[in-house]
RNA sequence: GUCUUGUUAGCUCAGCUGGUAGAGCACGUCACUUUUAAUGAUGUGGCCGAUGGUUCGAAUCCAUCACAGGACACCA
């Protein structure tokens, strides 16, 4: 079945012609001496040399081959390495007596990753190449690359095969760069703001700290069942009770639920815990990171998202309620009355779930009439308290809480606020999540006593914030499916992977 | 979960109202020592996602299934 493929076979039947010849097609005695990106900014000054070359000069380089265009005895390769992609021009007359025409030409072709030496210099077009004097080959490719001009663009081939999109498109690479340097900064921005990174499990007894259905996995030895987290919360803050006053956790979370544009099963967040601030702290510590990240990114504060552009200096901040008069340009005499906002919506022909309460309404409102008009980065503050049960409520309207979430071009990508620290409040709202359960809410909370506990022993003033990774590196990138800000996506698996499995059971 | 659009050569795609498959790139052979998706000549390559059905005959029509994309719903 494997190699079955006659492009397969063809090449299997170089690299063997190779090894016949005595040029292992999986040397692993590579020289290399710079990389393409240093080489091209090293010798940026041969165009203005005699001859536009300079003899004197010696480099190896390594990658793949992108492209080949064989003339006769002269020959121009594109060579790739992860910096860049080089040129190099390779004669028959520059190479051993043989080598070009029985051993280059008949079995090195695109895709196989080769080296070679020599020296710079600028080709009558006008393109700084390498002069090839050696040329060795490092891997034979056996599969063939896709097509040179249109690549794969094929989404689930990009998706499944990560590793064919990323030899074929630069610009994916380059994407997922970004993803790593935002997770590097988002790290040293915290440490560097006296935050500890810290550790908590992966596998709890309980799935807490978000409403959402766990991953069940199985401990053998114990004979007990673990879910995978959805959250790290509770976690996070048992460490505010133990004394750590600010701490963070960049990890992934597992949610067992669909999969869209937005969603993986999978996905990584920070979260971070910061004791005597409130949800106004975390307000300016925001606009900083943001600030942080754009410094040390080197993007420009405007930044194209679809069809928006993204204002990244101007940051604004709104109550929720204000915001679907001022936003949503809902009239100011409906946003505070239960039956006039059901009167509303009627009237333009949207149906909610029946027995919604004024916050839950209000909610309702906002997702339909202001969410996806926020583009510039907005703080929505002042969360109704019925649809924010792990917020502490406003000393001086206990109608509210004392938390925000922060909306960018339409989504949103951070949720905040100042914790509860009240354990019997926690308790209740416990207790309330146990009846849904039982009445067939399988998402709601489980009653977690030794989180109560933990609580009982006082945790100081705390706020608390959640950032998705994903949907940030997303916005930066101006990307809008997750699974292009994810190296392996998850995929179902193809029919024949499931066979596989049965027969090995 | 619902709707919708796809699935044809290694890749990117044609193939209309049913008559046993087509291009470009890639690959093989030949020519070519400054090309830029090199060029010219020539050749190989396919169980048309899977299974049923309708039909004398199915890549094409119908049904079911699988996978993927998009939208909606649900969910952070």
């Amino acid at each position: 079945m494997a190699f079955e493929n006659k492009y397969v076979q063809q090449r299997i039947q170089k690299a063997q012609t190779l090894k016949d010849a005595g040029f292992n097609p999986y040397s692993n005695n590579s020289q290399r001496n710079t990389t393409v990106e240093k080489y091209l900014n090293v010798n940026d000054d041969i165009e203005s040399k005699e001859n536009k070359r300079d003899e004197n000069r010696h480099y190896i380089i390594s990658g793949r081959i992108k492209l080949l265009r064989i003339m006769g005895k002269a020959s121009f390769v594109k060579i790739e390495d992860e910096s860049g992609i080089l040129q190099a021009y390779i004669t028959r007359d520059n190479l051993p007596e043989g080598f070009y025409n029985d051993i280059f030409k008949k079995n090195i072709e695109v895709g196989d990753i080769i080296e070679v030496g020599g020296y710079p210099f600028v080709t009558g077009k006008g393109e700084l190449s390498i002069h090839v004097s050696d040329l060795k080959l490092l891997t034979k490719a056996i599969a063939p690359l896709p097509e040179k001009f249109h690549g794969v663009t094929d989404k689930e081939i990009r998706y499944r095969k990560r590793y064919l999109d990323l030899i074929m498109n630069a610009e994916v690479r380059k994407t997922f760069q970004t993803r790593s340097k935002v997770i590097s900064l988002t790290r040293r921005f915290f440490e560097d703001k006296g935050f500890l990174e810290v550790e908590t499990p992966m596998m709890h007894p309980i799935a807490g700290g978000a409403n959402a259905k766990p991953f069940v996995t199985h401990h053998n030895s114990l004979g007990i069942d673990r879910y995978l987290r959805i959250a790290p919360e509770l976690y996070l803050k048992r460490l505010i009770v133990g004394g750590f006053e600010a701490v963070f956790e960049i990890n992934r979370n597992f949610r067992n639920e669909g999969m869209d544009a937005t969603h993986n099963p999978e996905f990584t967040s920070i979260e971070f815990y910061w004791a005597y601030k409130t949800y106004k702290d975390l307000i300016e510590i925001t606009k900083e990171y943001f600030n942080y990240l754009f410094e040390h990114l080197s993007l420009p504060t405007r930044l194209p998202y679809g069809e928006h552009e993204v204002n990244f200096e101007n940051f604004q901040e709104i109550p929720l309620i204000k915001s679907l008069t001022s936003v949503g340009g809902i009239p100011s005499e409906v946003v505070d009355d239960k039956e006039k906002i059901l009167a509303y919506l009627k009237s333009k022909n949207i149906t909610v779930k029946p027995n919604l309460n004024l916050g839950q309404l209000q909610g309702e409102l906002f997702d339909e009439y202001v969410e996806e008009k926020l583009i510039d980065p907005t703080f929505i503050t002042e969360y109704p308290v019925e649809i924010s049960p792990l917020a502490r409520r406003s000393d001086e309207n206990p109608a509210i809480t004392e938390r925000f979430e922060l909306f960018i071009a339409g989504r949103e990508i951070a949720n905040a606020f100042s914790e509860l620290n009240d354990p019997l409040d926690q308790y209740e709202r416990f207790k309330g999540q146990v009846e849904c359960k039982d009445a067939g809410d399988d998402e709601a909370h489980e009653m977690d006593e030794d989180f109560i506990d933990a609580l009982s022993y006082g945790m100081a003033p705390t706020a608390g914030q959640g950032i998705g990774i994903d949907r940030l590196v997303m916005l930066l990138t101006n990307e809008h499916s997750i699974r292009d800000v994810l190296l392996f996506p998850a995929m179902k698996p193809i029919s024949s992977e499931i066979i596989d499995e049965d027969i090995c059971e």
